[in-house]
DNA sequence: AATATTTGGTGTATTTTAAACAATAACCTT
DNA sequence: AAGGTTATTGTTTAAAATACACCAAATATT
């Protein structure tokens, strides 16, 4: 018997934790399901994977349905794949997660959704499937991913000031940061760069806005340095 | 349509990475394939996903066909669910990766397989199907984890010498260490237990025997210490 | 028995990194 | 002009990482 004689009833969906940050919390992307099961309950966007799509096009697909955005940062944290994880079938799933500036579209619901809305990850109710679990293993990612690699600016508009991404960092570690500190820290590995504008619009003192350098943080890294906050 | 209707014929396996070590090497067990595809060819040992059963299960069944051995360190890693990466039709995997103590057994070869034998990692020739590709993924994953989980000592005796233990992580993280202050840092958490025994039959001053402590090491914890080599 | 060989075991000084901490500057509002 | 609000900056201290060399204890060799 070859093996593929032996495939079996079953299929293999992605489902996608999409963060995005509003300067205050950090949010995840949640659609309510306008089908069974779990009809009207919050979940995750996902979708099956089509016979001829690598599950990275798939994660893809649902992210853009979503939001219609492309080229956004994407990254598979892993699968789940207990036997009654889906009440009408097997169905394994695999988890990513992406980072969306969430100025960047409105969330328009799609065909499996009835709609789609931000919600604080802090509280986040009972979702279907095993869908917190899910958000969970995601955020646990996050939260070693964003201290090692320059992540975080995925979250912010272009240019930003160096509280916002010092609060985008409080959010996500759930921790206070110490102002002096946090800012020689990132200066210090000088992968961002100072656009000499400042902040429009603001009640006082406007801040200097910054710019991630994909340029410099090539060369941080040919010197042998490591991204670390 | 239901999300079950459009189930497709496919189905998903589980791969295993087994890692072992000799006191030079870090070493992994391939199987040769004994059937197409790729016969002939050394693999990663791996199997379906039987419709009954958990991915995880699956994993721990795979291991213990080749080993013999059961409530071994196990952790799954990553899927791998490129279109085309099983010839013969649409086979996503799910990567575990797992700790072993080569002398705990003689590696028997399963049905699928035509022989089982340790290869250094360094050293691993082509592999069937995407496996270098998810070797390295499980490797990576290694080399990060067992500097911040006491997870190393799985690999190693019950009863281990510093030395030895310094051997393993200068394999596993691919580079030299200083003996003295490795010794201090691992002592100093306090999660060995000083066996007062030593080495026998070695033509040499005989090393102190050690011992992984797993209350030492919940102590270590609730004292809010993180494990860090 | 003496000596050689091999690996085990230990401490200190230096450098680097992390942490704690507060006053002045710049802009806006009233 | 005064008051409110956030932005910006540096130093001191503690902790951690790094670099580094000699003596001890066993077996093997002569």
């Amino acid at each position: 018997m070859s093996e593929v004689d032996s495939f079996f009833k079953s299929a293999f969906s992605v489902d996608n934790v999409i963060f995005g940050f509003d300067g205050g919390d950090l949010k995840v992307l949640l659609i309510q399901r306008g089908a069974p099961p779990y009809k009207g309950k919050w979940a995750l966007p996902g979708d099956l994977v089509y016979p001829n799509e690598d599950i990275d096009t798939a994660a893809e697909r649902v992210l853009e349905q979503l939001t219609g955005l492309k080229g956004v940062y994407l990254e598979q944290v892993k699968a789940f794949g207990a036997v009654n994880r889906h009440p009408l079938g097997r169905v394994i799933t695999i988890a990513y997660y992406s980072l969306v500036k969430t100025n960047d579209f409105q969330p328009t619901p799609a065909s499996f959704a009835q709609s789609a809305q931000w919600h604080s990850v802090g509280t986040v109710e009972e979702l279907a499937f095993d869908h917190n679990q899910i958000l969970q293993s995601c955020l646990t990612q996050l939260k070693q991913k964003v201290r090692i690699a320059p992540i975080g600016f995925e979250l912010l508009p272009p240019k930003f000031t160096l509280t916002e991404l010092q609060h985008l960092y409080e959010a996500i570690l759930e921790t206070e940061l110490d102002k002096r500190n946090f800012r020689k820290k990132i200066l210090s590995m000088n992968v961002l760069h100072d656009l000499d504008e400042i902040q429009a619009g603001v009640a006082h003192r406007p801040a200097k806005l910054y710019q991630f350098d994909q340029e410099r943080y090539t060369r941080f890294l040919e010197e042998g340095y490591t991204f670390d906050v």
